[in-house]
DNA sequence: GATGAATGAGCATTCATTCAT
DNA sequence: GATGAATGAATGCTCATTCAT
C-alpha cells in the first residue's frame, strides 16, 4: 500500500545507492502525470494513460510503482504532504479568527486544484488515517487559540466533517462549465463559519 | 442522459400503444433492481447484476433501457421525484425558520437513504437540470418566507450549494464503520443554518 | 477447479433449463480447441489462440470456463474419461497376460496422442487425485488375475510407475523429426512387461 | 541454443583473449544460479531472480549469454558433463551386469538432483546433440561387454529410450510430497533391466 | 566491462453492448 | 417481446531483452 521507498536502491552487493539521475526524473515524471490523469479521469484512469503522459513505458511505471494502487497512494501522499504544510501555515496566522477563515480558504483552494485530497482524508473518517490524524492537530490547535470566539461545544469533528462538507462544495462549483468561480464557495464558507462564532449560544445536539 | 419515455412505445404503424402488462412489471423491477445495486456497489455495478436481481435477461433490460447510463437516469430521476415530494411537505411547514430546517432534515434524510440523489443535483450546477429546476422553486419559496430572518444576500445558489456541500457530509458520515451515526451531520446542519441568520450583518462576497 | 456443470443453465426464474444448442456446439469447439492447442503449446497457450482456433470470442470462453485453469481441467478430464473407457476395455482380454500387454498398448496409444492426460495422472502420485484412483482399480484387477504368471512383489504402484515412466519415452520418441516410429516404444514395453514375469525370482528392493 | 564458447573473448583487433578475472568469476555465478533456480522454479524462472542470485546485473547475464534459452543450455552442458563422467566411472565396473546396473543407478540418481539433465537428451532424440552421442558411447561399450547376458537384439536405442524412460519415474516419485522415496523408481529399475536379460528369448519387434 | 532502469508486446480476465434463438 | 450467449476492446500486470550511465 505504502509507495516504494525514497530515490534510493539496493545493489546486489548490498550497498544503498541513490537512483540514477534519469529513474528519479521518470519517478517524478510519472507520479505527475499520475497526479492529473487522476484529476481528470478518477481512480479509474488506465495505467497506460498514466504511462503515456509520462512518456515512459508500463515496464517503468511498475518498476516504480508495483501495483496501480501503489502510484495512487503515492500521489495522495505527495499531495497531502504539500497542502498540510501550505494549512499550517495559514493557521499560524496571528488572530485566532482569521487564522480559522484563512485556515478553510487555503485548505479549500488545495481542494480546488486537486479533488483527491480530500477523498484520503473522507476516508479516513471511519478507519482512522495518517491524514487525518495529520490534519486533526491543526484543527485543534485553531480550535484552542479562537476558544473565546466560538460557541459551546464545537469540536474536532465538527471542523473536519465541515472542511469535508465544503471542499464537496467546491468540487461541485467547478464542474466543466464555469471552471473558475470562486465566489460561490466563498460565500459559503463565510456563512458556515459564521455559524461558529459564540454569537450562537444554543447547544448543538449532542 | 435522459430517462426514457413513459411506459409507452409506438407500433409500426406509429400508433402509441401502452407496454403490455409484463413489459411493466418488467420495468418496475429492472428500476428496482437498480435503486438497490446501485446503492450497494455504487456506478460501477455489472448490469448482470442488476439483470439478475430484476430476474431478467439482459435483452430486456436494454430493451428497456439502451445504454447503462439510461438506467441509472432512470433510477435518480425517480427517487429524485419521490424525494422532492417529500422535502416539498417539509418546506411548508407554518413557521418560516422550521420550515427551512425541516426541509434541511427531510432533504438530508433522503441523501442518507438514497446516495445518488444528490449526484444528479450535483450534476446540473453547470449544466441545469430539471432536478435543478425543481430544487431551485422550493428554495425560492423558502427564501421569500423567510425573508426577514435571513442575513442580506442570500440566494437560492447559496442554499442550494449548502445542500450539496452538506449531503456530502452525510455520505462522509455514513462510510462503513458507524453506520447510523446521525449526529455528527445533524450538528453540522444547525451549524450551517445558524450562518444564514439576521444575526450576521456583514455582506457575503459577491 | 471443476469445470463448469453438464450443459445446462438456471435461468433467473430458477428453472433449469437445457443450453441453447448454439452454445452446446461453442462449448464443444473450445475444448476442442483447447485439446489442440495444449498438445502443442503446453499449458502456457494463450487463451487467445484457444479462442481463435474455436472460432469464438474471449468472452465466449470466458462465459463456458470462468478461469483457463478451468479449460484446462475440463479437457484433461474429458481425455481422461475417454482414455479410462478404452483401456478398461483392453484390461478385459480373456488371457490374463495379454490383457496386461493390451492395457498398456492402449494406454500408451492414448498419451500418443494426447500428451497431457498422463500429466493428470502423474500429478495425482503424490496428491491423489481421481483419475489415480480410477487407473488404480483397473490396474488392481489386472494384478488380480495375472497373479500367478508375475515376479512376486509386484504392486499396483509400480505398474503405475511404470506406465507413466513409459508414456515419457512415447512423448520423446514422437517430439518433432520421426512422429510416427511406434516401434522404439514398442520394443521397451515389450521389455518393461518382460522384467514383471513370474521367471523372475529375485525379490524387488523394499 | 548452442553453449556460448569458452571463457574467451575477441578483441577488436582480432586476437582472442582471455576474459577477465572478474568475467570469469562472473559468469561462474551466472550458471550456478541459474543451476538453482532452475531447479527450483524450472524453465520459467524469471531471468531477474538469476541475476538476483549470482549478484550480477542483468547486463552481465546478458553479455555471457545472449539469451536467456544460451543460459539454460549452458547449464544443461555444463550439468551433462559432470554427470557423464560419473556414469562412465559407474560403466566401467568389471562385472558386465553390475556395470549395467550401477550405470542406471549413477545415471538416475544423477536425474534425481537434476532435473534438466535428462530432457537435454531427450531434446537430442530426434535432433542428434552432442549429448547423446557420448551418451551412446558409454551404452555401446556396456552393451558389448554384457553382449551374452542380454537377449538378442537390444540395441543402443532401446536403452537410451530406457534411461530417459526411467528418468522420467524418477522425476514423478520426487514431485513435492515424499521427497526422499528411492525405493519405487529402484523397483521399476530392477523390472526393467531383468526384462533385458537372454533368459527372454522372444525376438523384439522391428 | 558492469549496472539496473527502460521497454513494450503479451497475458489472463472483465464487462457494456449486440443479436441469434 | 424475452432470453442469455456472444462479442471484443479494455484493464492491470509480467518479463525477456536492450541500452544509457
Amino acid at each position: 500500500m505504502r509507495p516504494v521507498d525514497a530515490p534510493s536502491g539496493v545493489s546486489p552487493r548490498g550497498e544503498v545507492r541513490p537512483l540514477r539521475r534519469d529513474a528519479v526524473r521518470n519517478r517524478a515524471a510519472i507520479v505527475e502525470a499520475a497526479r492529473g490523469a487522476l484529476d481528470e479521469h478518477g481512480g479509474t484512469v488506465d495505467v497506460r494513460e498514466i504511462a503515456r503522459r509520462a512518456g515512459v513505458g508500463m515496464g517503468t511505471l511498475y518498476r516504480h510503482f508495483p501495483a496501480k494502487e501503489d502510484l495512487i497512494a503515492e500521489v495522495l501522499h505527495e499531495q497531502f504532504t504539500i497542502w498540510s504544510a501550505t494549512i499550517r501555515t495559514a493557521a499560524a496566522t496571528a488572530d485566532p479568527w482569521t487564522a480559522l477563515t484563512d485556515f478553510f480558504d487555503q485548505a479549500l483552494r488545495g481542494c480546488a486544484k486537486q479533488h483527491a485530497i480530500m477523498d484520503s482524508v473522507a476516508a479516513g473518517w471511519s478507519r482512522p488515517s495518517a491524514e487525518a490524524v495529520v490534519l486533526g492537530e491543526i484543527i485543534d490547535e485553531l480550535l484552542a487559540r479562537a476558544a473565546g470566539l466560538l460557541r459551546p461545544g464545537v469540536t474536532r469533528d465538527d471542523l473536519l466533517l465541515m472542511l469535508q462538507s465544503l471542499s464537496c462544495a467546491v468540487r461541485v462549483t467547478q464542474q466543466s462549465g464555469r471552471p473558475r468561480d470562486r465566489t460561490a464557495w466563498n460565500r459559503l464558507v463565510r456563512i458556515s463559519l459564521d455559524g461558529l462564532r459564540a454569537t450562537h449560544s444554543d447547544p448543538l445536539p449532542q
